[in-house]
RNA sequence: CGGGAUGUAGCGCAGUUUGGUAGCGCACCUGCUUUGGGAGCAGGGGGUCGCAGGUUCGAAUCCUGUCAUCCCGACCA
C-alpha cells in the first residue's frame, strides 16, 4: 500500500494522540487554516481504511503493509541515516478477529523480522520494550549490536532475558526496616542542593535520601520521589502520567506552587499529586528536602509523614543488578534500534470504530498490531557492523549490487569488449551487475570497488587477453579465484545463490 | 532546550592571536608521458572570506547582531 504522508488532525484527535504525541509531531495548516500532521507513523490512517474497506471475520486477517517516508520532528536528530526528521520505514499493521489472531501475527512477524536482520548480516537481539507514543501492550525491539548505538539493553549472564533499560524491570529486593523511627528533624545543610552533596554533608549514604523532582503536567504539578542513589526512567514516568513528553517544572512554577526550588520535599505539600518509586518507602529515617532554603529534613518516614497518590516502578534498572527471572546478573550493551513490533489490541480500533461483524452477525472491534522496520538505519547498522579499513563488506542480501566488472583499462579494446560479453551473460543470470567503464585506472577502479563494498569483484585484464581468464575476488575474505571467462557467471550465480 | 565548536574556491582545510584587500591539498582545464591497486611533469582557470551593521586610512582578521551546520548533554530540585 501507499498510505498518505499528510493526514488530518481529526483522526489524530480522535485517538487522542493529537495532544500525547507532543513536539515530535510535525504540524501544518492548510490554505484554510485546517490542521494536519505529516504522519510521523500511521496507525490512524489504516485503521481508517481497513474500517471501510473490511466488513466481515472471513475477511481477516489483514497485514497491509508499506514502505514510506516518516517525519518526525525530534529533538536532536544525528548521525545521518541513523536518526533524521525524515526517515523511510517500513511498516505493517495486522487486523485480527481476537487476542489469538493477534498472538499468531505476532508470532509470525517476529520471526520474520528476526529473519530479515540475519539475512542482512546483523549481529542483533531482539529485546522486551516499552511501546512508547504507540501504545498498546506487548512489544518488542531488534537491536543490532553496536558500542555506536543510541540505546541501551540489558540481558541475563545466565536465562535468556533481555530487555530495553527502558523498559526493564526487577522486583524491589531491599529488606523492609523494622528498627525504631527517628522524629522529623529540620537540619541546615548549607549550599548543599544535590543528592551528592546533602548525603555527604550528613554523612549518610545517597540510598538514604529521597530526590524529589517537580515535573510538569497538564493541569499543574506532580513531585516525583525516588531514592538518592537511583535514577528515573522517563519512559516509565511517562506512561504513569500519560504524558507523551516530559518536561521539569520552571522554578517560578515550583514557587509559585510553594515549593523551594533545590529544597522540595514530600512532607506538608498540598495539591500536587505524589508519584513515588516502590523502593521509597522501604527507606527508614529518609533525608528529604525541607521546603526552605538551606534546610532538608532528617528521619523522615513514609506512610507517618507523607503518602504518594501513585506508587510504582519508576526506576532505571542497572547492569550488576539481579536478573528479574532467575539469579543470573544482568548486563549492559548498546544497541541500535532497527526494527520494532507491538501488540495494540484495540487501542485504535475501538477509538476509531474500526470494527467487523462476527460468526453470530455481531459487531466486535479488530484486534491489532504493527511492526516497523527503519529501513535507512538498518543500512546504516549493516555498515557500521561489516566494515573493514578499505570501505564497506555488503552481506549479499543487501548489496545495491551483488557484483562489479572492472576493465583494468579502456586503451585495449579486448578488455572493453570482452568485458561487455561478460556484463551480457552475467545480467542473463540475474546477476545484480555494474559494469565499471569508467576512463579511470585499474588502482582507481580497485579501490572506488572495495570503498562501495561489492560482494564480488570481477577483473577483465591482461590474464584474459592472453589466457581468458577473468579474476574473482570476494571482498568479505579477499579471496582471489581465476577462471575462464565463459564460466564467470555461472560460478557467481552459484556463490551468490548460497549466500543468500 | 542547555553547553561547545565551525562557517574562507566544487570538496577538505590553513590564514584570524600581532588588521595591510587570500593561500594549500584534492577536483577542474591544456599538453606530453603513463595505464592490474587512488599516475608523473609542465602550464592554467576559479573565491571577497555565511549574512547585516559598526570601528578603522585600511577588516577574512577587531566589535555587535543574525542565520546555518555539526558535536555533547538532556533529568535528579
Amino acid at each position: 500500500m501507499s498510505l498518505p504522508i499528510v493526514q488530518p488532525a481529526e483522526i489524530w484527535q480522535k485517538s487522542g494522540r493529537w495532544s500525547v504525541y507532543g513536539a515530535e509531531m510535525w504540524r501544518i495548516r492548510d490554505r484554510h487554516n485546517r490542521e494536519f500532521c505529516l504522519g510521523p507513523t500511521h496507525e490512524e490512517i489504516i485503521t481508517m481504511q481497513i474500517k471501510q474497506g473490511i466488513r466481515s471475520y472471513k475477511q481477516l486477517p489483514q497485514r497491509p503493509y508499506q514502505i514510506a517516508t516518516k517525519f518526525r520532528d525530534e529533538r536532536r536528530p544525528r548521525f545521518g541515516l541513523m536518526r533524521g526528521r525524515e526517515f523511510m520505514m517500513k511498516d505493517m499493521y495486522s487486523f485480527d478477529r481476537n487476542e489469538e489472531g493477534l498472538e499468531t501475527s505476532y508470532q509470525l512477524l517476529y520471526q520474520a523480522y528476526g529473519n530479515i536482520f540475519s539475512r542482512c548480516g546483523l549481529n542483533f537481539r531482539p529485546v522486551e520494550a516499552a511501546s512508547g507514543a504507540i501504545g498498546g501492550s506487548g512489544s518488542h525491539e531488534f537491536m543490532a549490536l553496536a558500542e555506536s548505538g543510541e540505546a541501551e539493553i540489558l540481558f541475563c549472564n545466565q536465562c535468556d532475558y533481555a530487555a530495553s533499560v527502558e523498559i526493564a524491570s526487577v522486583p524491589v529486593r531491599a529488606e523492609k526496616y523494622s528498627g525504631p523511627l527517628a522524629q522529623v528533624e529540620i537540619v541546615a545543610t548549607p549550599n548543599c542542593q544535590t543528592v551528592e552533596e546533602v548525603a555527604a554533608f550528613l554523612g549518610q549514604p545517597t540510598s538514604q535520601v529521597v530526590k524529589s523532582m517537580c515535573y510538569h503536567l497538564e493541569d499543574g504539578l506532580a513531585l516525583v520521589l525516588i531514592r538518592g542513589d537511583r535514577q528515573i526512567n522517563e519512559e516509565k514516568l511517562s506512561a504513569v502520567l500519560g504524558m507523551g513528553e516530559l518536561n521539569f517544572a520552571t522554578d517560578e512554577e515550583m514557587r509559585a506552587a510553594g515549593l523551594v526550588p533545590g529544597y522540595i520535599g514530600p512532607v506538608g505539600v498540598k495539591n500536587i499529586k505524589i508519584i513515588a518509586d516502590n523502593e521509597v518507602p522501604l527507606v527508614a529515617n529518609q533525608i528529604t528536602g525541607a521546603g526552605q532554603e538551606g534546610y532538608h529534613k532528617t528521619g523522615v518516614n513514609y506512610g507517618r509523614d507523607y503518602q504518594a497518590d501513585i506508587l510504582t516502578d519508576l526506576r532505571i534498572v542497572e547492569a550488576g543488578e539481579q536478573c528479574p527471572h532467575c539469579s543470573g546478573t544482568l548486563q549492559s550493551a548498546r544497541g541500535i534500534e532497527v526494527g520494532q513490533v507491538f501488540k495494540l489490541h484495540t487501542k485504535y480500533s475501538d477509538a476509531l470504530g474500526c470494527s467487523y461483524l462476527d460468526e453470530n452477525g455481531k459487531e466486535q472491534p479488530m484486534v491489532m498490531g504493527c511492526y516497523g522496520i527503519g529501513v535507512g538505519r538498518t543500512m546504516a547498522a549493516v555498515i557500521e557492523q561489516n566494515n573493514d579499513e578499505y570501505g564497506i563488506i555488503w552481506p549479499v542480501a543487501v548489496a545495491p549490487y551483488e557484483a562489479v566488472i572492472v576493465p583494468v583499462n579502456d586503451k585495449d579494446p579486448v578488455f572493453t569488449e570482452k568485458s561487455e560479453e561478460l556484463y551480457q551473460a552475467m545480467l542473463k543470470a540475474k546477476i545484480e551487475v555494474v559494469l565499471d567503464d569508467r576512463k579511470e585506472r585499474g588502482g582507481v577502479k580497485f579501490n572506488d570497488a572495495d570503498l562501495i563494498g561489492y560482494p564480488f569483484r570481477v577483473t577483465v585484464g591482461n590474464k584474459t587477453k592472453n589466457d581468458g581468464l577473468v579474476e574473482i575476488k570476494i571482498r568479505a575474505t579477499g579471496e582471489v579465484i581465476d577462471l575462464p571467462i565463459e564460466e564467470a557467471a555461472a560460478f557467481l550465480k552459484e556463490k551468490i545463490a548460497a549466500a543468500k
